[in-house]
DNA sequence: TTGTAGGCGTTATCAA
DNA sequence: TTGATAACGCCTACAA
């Protein structure tokens, strides 16, 4: 900025002035531009940290960066923070609890202006140490109860809930989920879905039917086969996330049995597996992209200094395809 | 700091220098310890960016985040670097080349110290300007010609090599092959050790072998397809990447085709995939962990200022894991 | 060992 | 509209 002032004959002050788009005179802003493009100059986006507190960079916290769901997620995120000039620092932590508290630490130390974070859980001091400083946080998938901050959901318990439902209709009463771990919030809302289609088409759960996986394929192959192989196994099956659905698929392929006639299955959201697998796989299709925007844009606006209804908390709607893996049942 | 200098009675410039490791007197140590720690205080990096020309970021781009191969290697280069003191900036390009010279624009500008890439190819011009401002720069998974700087790849040649010589032991005559796109680095290299077996075996290549993907699921499971419809189909296929071995496994699951019996098949990349499938299938493994350990290091190394054999070229070597997926020829 | 002073590249205030 | 000047938080000669 110095050589742009000394080429063009005018003061720093003024080219940073007309850099951060104050009025100069017409003759200037032609000397300014032309030296600047001579100079190929560019403002050093750190001293400028320095100066107005402000890095322009966004912290991203995910649990898993092996993890398709969540990077697409990230990814959306990106492309729209960075259209609006903000630059992301990613990290994940390995799904380990004292690993995501270290890295919100170092999101906070490399002072970036925002986070967007998926939270495992619990650990309420340290996200609200965080909002404490005045740093806008957004949280996304996973709600944390105790925490004051802008939320991003997707309305895990009526995708199960509209999912088994259809399951219902067409007769099953049997009808098998495999979840997620406990102590995550998505899985607990998924299978509070299953428990209360339940409830309201008054049928009786069947605890033998209900599995508890890891969220990984290992555990989708396993419960799966550990379904059809019961005495008196399931009609349907809800699987209720990706990698536990590819699993489920693989182990259904492996048998002898049929979709959909010995078996009715519905997956969760890969709509790319839906359409490789014979038959068709039904789905819920969580709106991975709308997430990202939403997120973005939320963060963004408290980053303006727009705190309408704070803090506010979003659901998003899955939606629910269904194909040729679902049958009505026979009596 | 001004505050720790205050509050232990120093100056500014002692405590910098203790906080960078000098010598104070013990007493004096004692004191800073004490004020450091009950005013919190932590350097603020970006002021000291601005002196030292350093962000102690890593700038991480590759062609998409939504690959968790892609991923995996991200995932470890980030641990490392993190536990030696560096951020990381990750972006994806979306497998855009436009895109990715923006990116690394974008990098630059944001002052990293250095930059990890999968580069999608073409452009030396960017990366050479990159590599000209002393930004240390470390090619992953690609090669690219007419570029200086340090490289890790998989020896990816001799990686199709060894898996369709496996084939051409058990007795196959007719092995097909289903590739990734042209452009790519690595799908040439793969392509090329299939083909050099071929002439090492004394083998001629029948070109409708040879199936051009695009590294996506679909065009596994569309060009499997095609080679078992063929009038004389392969009795062994290697598939070249995960995504395709994805769709592939699915095109032979609902097909009447049997693993291996009418078909032998090595797949690639995915040991979870493997597992799951029955028969358990064969894969070229790729070293994914030690890729970004060699990458963080490489940079590691380069950011400390030692630069010898530059520029060097690491190739690191698959795995092959045979599995009940393939199977001698009969005569 | 400690402190003074100048500077890194910006922005912001206040006169001119 | 423009410019001199101080300040952001830190580092680094150099002097004490």
């Amino acid at each position: 900025m110095k050589d742009v002032a000394r080429k063009s004959g005018l003061s720093i002050a003024t080219i940073s002035k007309y850099i951060n788009g104050g009025n100069v005179l017409e003759e200037n802003r032609v000397v300014i531009d032309k030296a600047i493009k001579e100079l190929g100059f560019e403002v050093n986006e750190i001293a400028r940290g320095l100066k107005t507190n402000k890095t322009m960079t966004i912290g991203l916290l995910i649990p898993s960066l092996e993890n398709i769901f969540f990077t697409s997620i990230v990814s959306n995120i990106e492309s729209i923070l960075i259209k609006n000039g903000y630059s992301t620092i990613i990290c994940d932590y390995k799904e380990d609890k004292s690993l995501e508290k270290q890295k919100l630490d170092f999101l906070v130390k490399k002072m970036v202006d925002g986070i967007i974070t998926m939270p495992m859980g619990c650990d309420l001091e340290v996200i609200n140490s965080v909002i404490n400083r005045n740093i806008p946080v957004v949280l996304i998938d996973r709600a944390l109860k105790g925490v004051e901050c802008d939320t991003v959901l997707v309305d895990n318990l009526n995708a199960s809930y509209n999912a088994v439902e259809q399951l219902i209709i067409l007769g099953h009463k049997r009808i098998g989920i495999i979840c997620g771990p406990e102590d995550i919030y998505t899985a607990q809302e998924r299978l509070k879905g299953y428990e209360r289609v339940h409830e309201d088409y008054d049928m009786t759960i069947e605890s033998e039917l209900i599995k508890k996986g890891d969220y990984q394929v290992e555990s989708g192959y396993r419960l799966l086969l550990e379904l059809i192989e019961m005495e008196e196994p399931p009609t349907a099956v809800l699987v209720t996330n990706y990698e536990m659905t590819l699993g489920a698929v693989m182990a259904i392929n492996e048998s002898d049995i049929k979709v959909p006639d010995d078996i009715s299955i519905i997956g969760f959201d890969n709509l790319q597996l839906a359409k490789v697998v014979k038959p068709p796989l039904s789905i819920v299709i969580q709106p991975v992209k709308q997430i990202g925007e939403v997120a973005a844009n939320m963060i963004l606006r408290r980053l303006k200094g727009d705190n309408s209804n704070f803090p506010s908390m979003i659901r998003l709607k899955t939606e629910l395809m269904l194909k040729d893996s679902i049958k009505k049942v026979e009596n």
